[in-house]
DNA sequence: GCTACATCCTGTAGTCGCTACAGGAGCAAG
DNA sequence: CTTGCTCCTGTAGCGACTACAGGATGTAGC
C-alpha cells in the first residue's frame, strides 16, 4: 500500500498551521522565541516544517488559553503533561483550582461592575432631574 | 474668623493623595504624564501639591476605573463631566451602555471557562482511571 | 549646624500576550 | 521571467501600570 498520506496532520508550513489551529503566524513564532513551542524543523531554506508534536503542542497551549490560563502556567501544564502518575495529576488539579478560584473572584468583580453600571445607565434612560446620573456617580467625591 | 483649615482637601503633597485616594504615587504622576490629570502647581522645590480640582480628577478616574472603564473611556467621560446637558448626558449613557455590554461579554467568558475548568477539577477529585482528566482536556486533539 | 531618614523628583525599562510593521528572500504558476 | 504569495528576522508598539536608579529636598532630633 502506498503511503496514504492524507493532509492531516503530516508536515504544515506556519500558515497551514495557522489556518488550522486559529492561532496567528506572528502568535505562533511568538511563543517559539518565548520556549512555549518546540523550534520545528526547517526546510533547506529556513522555512519552518510543523510535525505533530509541534502541532499537538500549540493545540495545547489554544485549548488552555481558552481557559484563561496564563503563558506561565501553561509551561507548568505542558511539563506535567509530559509526566504521568498521582502527583502529577495533583499537581494539576492545585493549578488549575487556583485558576478557577481566579476566575471566579474576576467573575465577582465583574458582575458588581455590571451592577453599578446597569444602574446608572437605567437611572440615565429614566431622566432625572439635575444633570447625568451616569457622571454624578462618577463624580461624587468620597477621596 | 480665622480659616478654618482642617485637613479635608485643600493642598496635599502626592504621598498623601496617594495614601487618601488608594491610588499609587508612580500611578498619579503616570496619569499626569499621559494627560489624564491636569499638572498641579509646584512648591518652589518643584513638588507637586493637589488641591480639590486634582483630587477630584482622580478620584472620578479612580471610580472610573473600578468600574472597568479604558483610560480612553474615562478621557471622554472626564471631558463630557465638564459640559451639561441633555445630548451630554445621552452620550455618556451610550459609553456606558457599550461598557457594559463588553463587560457582560467578559462574564459570559468567563463564566464558560469556569464551568470547564469546574468540571475538570471534579473529574479530577473523582479519580478517573486512565491519566489526569484535566491534561486529558487539555490534550484532547481537535486541532 | 549636623545627621538621619522620609519624601519627593526625573527618566528609563520591565511586565503580559500579543500585534504590526519593515525590509528582504523564496517559491509556484502563467 | 515576472507577478504575487508565503515566509524569514528583527524591532517597536499596545494598555495600564510598576519598579527601579540616582539624585534633590524636607523634617526632626541632638
Amino acid at each position: 500500500m502506498a503511503p496514504m498520506s492524507s493532509k492531516t496532520t503530516a508536515a504544515l508550513p506556519i500558515g497551514e498551521l495557522s489556518r488550522r489551529s486559529g492561532v496567528n503566524i506572528e502568535t505562533i513564532r511568538y511563543y517559539e522565541r518565548i520556549k512555549m513551542l518546540p523550534a520545528p524543523p526547517r526546510t533547506a531554506a529556513g522555512r519552518r516544517v510543523y510535525g505533530p508534536a509541534e502541532t499537538n503542542a500549540l493545540a495545547f497551549i489554544r485549548r488552555s488559553r481558552e481557559l484563561g490560563f496564563s503563558l506561565a502556567e501553561i509551561r507548568a501544564l505542558l511539563a506535567l503533561s509530559v509526566e504521568d502518575g498521582q502527583a502529577t495529576c495533583t499537581e494539576a488539579r492545585e493549578l488549575a483550582a487556583g485558576h478557577l478560584g481566579e476566575v471566579q473572584a474576576k467573575i465577582a468583580d465583574l458582575q458588581a461592575m455590571e451592577r453599578v453600571l446597569a444602574d446608572a445607565v437605567r437611572r440615565c434612560d429614566a431622566g432625572e432631574a439635575a444633570g447625568c446620573p451616569l457622571i454624578d456617580t462618577l463624580s461624587r467625591s468620597p477621596l
